[in-house]
RNA sequence: GCCCCGUUGGUGCAGCGGUUAGCACGUCGGCCUUUCAAGCCGGAGAUCACGGGUUCGAAUCCCGUACGGGGUACCA
């Protein structure tokens, strides 16, 4: 176990409400809130708007919405509030520039009034010279007479860090280990824009050290930037927190993981017909892995063994044959009651969005569900996979395919003997039980001479109208005696009519 | 270009100086069987990216090369 596992860590999942919550941030969110559970600690959402040009409302309660659903309950927020709200970082505006106000007066940083499009103009030299872009420090060493001139007419002016000429740093990350970078190499930077609101590598500084945030944990692209933040604290005379910077999320392709990869959003993979509980828990190994062979393991199990210094340093490429394999998995694990109260929804939702045809009034009948559930359970790996596996048994009219009901090794006269003989038998068992059937059924169909799979094609297409279907016996119960009789005679005429048209 | 990080079967992982290189997904074959699944059994598939060291011994430690990823913004 790895140390800094063993105090209450206070870590926080800190999104920009710019877009969907991609499955990246959500891996990230996971582990911010394995760690804060398995150490007793805090698991804090702090929403970082300070991108005006990129926000988006939607975002924030996209985001919410896709915690929740994973079950990362967040114990301080903008919702809930919390020891250190505002949770929000466009309400927080005052703690930015009082600190970028304590860098410039200790000279570790500067007011700096170079204008965008000299800034523009000053990459496009080098583009042409063949070097590589870079801001040139030109504005070190403006006065204030010249700082408050420009303010006075309306040109922008920013704040920026100061970076020393030369030296080397060396910074302890929990994953990766020793990180040396040589700090020649990079160019003073903003961290207060001209309108006023902090950059990120200001504005989570600042936050994290008021909000007692003990582990930092972000993605991998971050590190570069870590000379910048160590720089800040040291400016502002801070201390460090740990730093963990987790894998990238990679598609098949090695490449981004992008539209082209599938879904992309937690919410999709809900309404993929995903459970959380599988996509939690193939999550927490995108990236990180308890030591041996367990792959399957409960969220509390998850809790127990998470250990950021077992996160991975390589990308992580997502695996979604894999993730299906594991939702059904999950599936099968759970219980009839479970199971049905998940299916359901996906039954209900209109049929356009993968439901039961709108024909079949809803709410439906849940208990045909939870007889069933026994034997629909391995037949799903996804959720939405329901709707076509059982339609047959809510719709009023099915339309079965009389050519389908010739099965392997069975001719026309077979087929009319498998039905009649089963219409006969159904007006008769009793009770119209599973077992009965069963029984009852096996017994005809060695009566008519007929192997049991040649005798029951028929009767599986002319109820269901499909070659794969659930179990007969189960499927016919469920159906009912009456309905069961119906279709069979129906399935009858059908085939007869089918015959005569084949003769002319 | 420069900087940082990585590299174990098709894919995801285990391995932490001595293993017949382990597991899972996928794939192939078999069993079971009313269809389809699930389950069970078995198979194929890895010169541990490559080249140098260190060591009695290296997938494991060091260096280089190749390849992959990230960064190089008044985006996060």
């Amino acid at each position: 176990m790895n140390i800094s596992d063993k105090t209450p860590a206070r870590v926080r999942f800190a999104p920009s409400p710019t877009g969907q919550m991609h499955i990246g941030g959500l891996r990230t969110a996971l582990y911010d809130w394995l760690l804060a559970r398995k150490s007793g600690g805090q698991f804090i959402l702090r929403i970082e708007d300070t991108d005006q040009t990129r926000y988006q409302e939607a975002a924030e309660q996209h985001i919410k919405a896709s915690l929740q659903w994973l079950g990362l309950d967040w114990d301080e927020g903008p919702d809930i509030g919390g020891p250190y709200a505002p949770y929000v970082q466009s309400q927080r505006l005052e703690h930015y520039s009082a600190a970028a106000r304590q860098l410039i007066e200790t000279g570790a940083a500067y007011e700096d009034d170079t204008q965008p499009k000299e800034l523009e103009a000053l990459r496009q030299r080098q583009h042409a010279a063949g070097q590589p872009p870079g801001y040139d420090n030109r504005g070190r060493h403006r006065t204030p007479d010249q700082i408050q001139e420009s303010k006075d007419k309306g040109l922008d002016v920013v704040v920026r860090l100061r970076i020393p000429d030369r030296g080397k740093m060396e910074i302890h990350d929990e994953v990766r280990g020793k990180i040396t970078f040589d700090l020649s190499l990079l160019q003073d930077f903003v961290i207060l824009k001209s309108d006023g609101f902090p950059t990120y590598h200001l504005a989570h500084v600042v936050d994290d050290y008021h909000m007692k945030i003990t582990h930092v944990i972000r993605g991998e692209e971050w590190i570069s930037s870590i000379p910048r933040h160590v720089l800040i604290h040291q400016g502002l005379g801070i201390p460090l927190p740990k730093y963990v910077h987790v894998p990238l999320i990679l598609g098949a392709d090695r490449g981004k993981l992008s539209k082209r990869h599938g879904a992309q959003s937690a919410l999709e993979y809900r309404d993929a017909g995903y459970t959380s509980d599988a996509l939690l828990n193939y999550l927490a190994l995108l990236g990180w892995s308890a030591g041996d062979d367990r792959e399957i393991m409960q969220r509390d199990e998850i809790v127990q063994r998470f250990d950021i210094g077992r996160i991975l340093q390589h990308p992580a490429i997502f695996n979604s044959e894999k993730l299906e394999w594991m939702n059904g998995s999950y599936i099968r694990s759970l219980d009839h009651e479970a199971l049905t109260e998940l299916l359901v929804p996906f039954l209900e939702a209109p049929y356009s969005a993968g439901g039961l045809p709108d024909s079949v009034k809803r709410p439906i009948d849940r208990c045909l569900i939870m007889k069933l559930a026994p034997v629909l359970r391995d037949r799903i790996k996804l959720l939405t996979e329901i709707t076509e596996l059982v339609d047959f048994l809510f719709v009023d009219r099915i339309d079965p395919n009389p050519a389908q009901m010739i099965g392997r090794r069975m001719d026309e006269q077979m087929v009319v003997k498998a039905l009649e003989m089963s219409i006969q038998g159904c007006a008769q068992f009793e009770p119209f039980s599973a077992p009965v059937l069963d029984r009852e059924l096996r017994l005809l169909a060695s009566d008519s001479g007929m192997k049991a799979g040649q005798f029951f094609t028929p009767i599986r297409v002319a109820v269901t109208a499909k070659r794969v279907a659930p179990p007969l016996f189960e499927t016919l119960e469920a159906l009912g005696r009456e309905k069961t009789i119906e279709r069979l005679q129906k399935g009858c005429e059908i085939f007869s009519s089918y015959l005569s048209n084949q003769k002319e």
